[in-house]
DNA sequence: CAATACATGATATGAAATAACATGACAAGT
DNA sequence: ACTTGTCATGTTATTTCATATCATGTATTG
């Protein structure tokens, strides 16, 4: 194992998400990335980890856990809640999905394999889901952390609004 | 009703919360403000709701809405989730109390009476909760809501990390 | 082939949130 | 005074989200 295989520096910032996009192909790179990623730093993608990934990957808007269990179910894997909450748990903790904590709902990443801090942005009519980048330790909210002498070490950072679709049919 | 009675602009962004300060003029002063709010705007603060809203200002950290009902429950109140709901929702609608996304919990507003977008700094150790400002729309989060066509209507900003208090422990 | 670590399966329970319906308080409008 | 409408409260029941725990299986690895 390579240790050195940290993740790359952020290059894009685009919010994948609410542009129309060959997404085939999007899953495609995706999932080959994060399957890049276990083999050079040893995780275990395993068949159910792998499904849900896929799950969400292809669906690429955020899906309730009970959601998820209920797709797992028809598969043929487990049916009981935490054979889903596990296989989140791994991916969230190694990054290649995200909680939306606003919707108690799962999301793939849109740039596994980078570092990143992602923000959200979330259509309250259609729960689409954007990821993008922040920084919100750089802003505002960094100086009042400095101030006050609170150490940051995850932000979650998360819009709602209206996504170009629903604003366009409004 | 005064219908220009909007709330001022912020002024000071200190992040209440980790600091010693006095307390019981804090409650107090919030108290005293989100009443003068409810009557120049025409809102019922009602024997439940300000209860709620006197507990989490005692409080100053986050509480789940099954602990408000316990200590509803204790002062003679109806003791069914609904009842902790509806007080929560009135007070989250007109901004007096804040739910952190992250704890699922509540917390009384540190800035009653201005207009404000919250971030919330929560210690991972001690749940303490501090409340700062936060412009996220201004950042980078902004500029790619504008280049993807979303419109922010709301947002949500949780750090989470070690408070002062914490830090000094470990 | 142990011994170990890790992953999964299944049962049970806990915690957060809401739906639906009934009752009560109060302020118009008649 | 009485009806009507509005808003708040109370209660029951249910849904949704999440975890604790124990048993079983399946890889590595020494
Ligand atoms: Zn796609
Ligand atoms: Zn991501
Ligand atoms: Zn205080
Ligand atoms: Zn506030």
């Amino acid at each position: 194992m390579t240790s050195d295989a940290r993740p790359a520096p952020v290059k894009d910032s685009a919010p994948v998400g609410f542009q129309e996009h060959d997404h085939q192909t999007c899953v495609e790179t995706a999932l080959a990335s994060v399957e890049a990623r276990c083999s050079t730093e040893g995780l275990r993608l395993t068949p159910v980890r792998r499904k849900v990934l896929e799950m969400l990957l292809q669906e690429h808007r955020a899906l309730g856990a009970y959601a998820i269990l209920d797709r797992l179910r028809a598969e043929g894997f487990g049916s009981q809640p935490p054979v889903a909450y596990r296989a989140l748990d791994f991916l969230v903790q190694n990054g290649f999905v995200h909680k939306i904590e606003r919707l108690n709902a799962f999301v793939a990443c849109s740039h596994p394999g980078q570092s990143h801090s992602p923000a959200f942005m979330i259509c309250r009519k259609c729960d689409a889901v954007a990821e993008a980048q922040s920084a919100p330790a750089k802003g505002v909210l960094g100086a009042a952390a400095r101030a006050a002498g609170f150490e940051i070490e995850r932000t979650v950072v998360e819009a709602e609004g209206l996504c170009p679709d629903c604003t366009e049919k409004a």
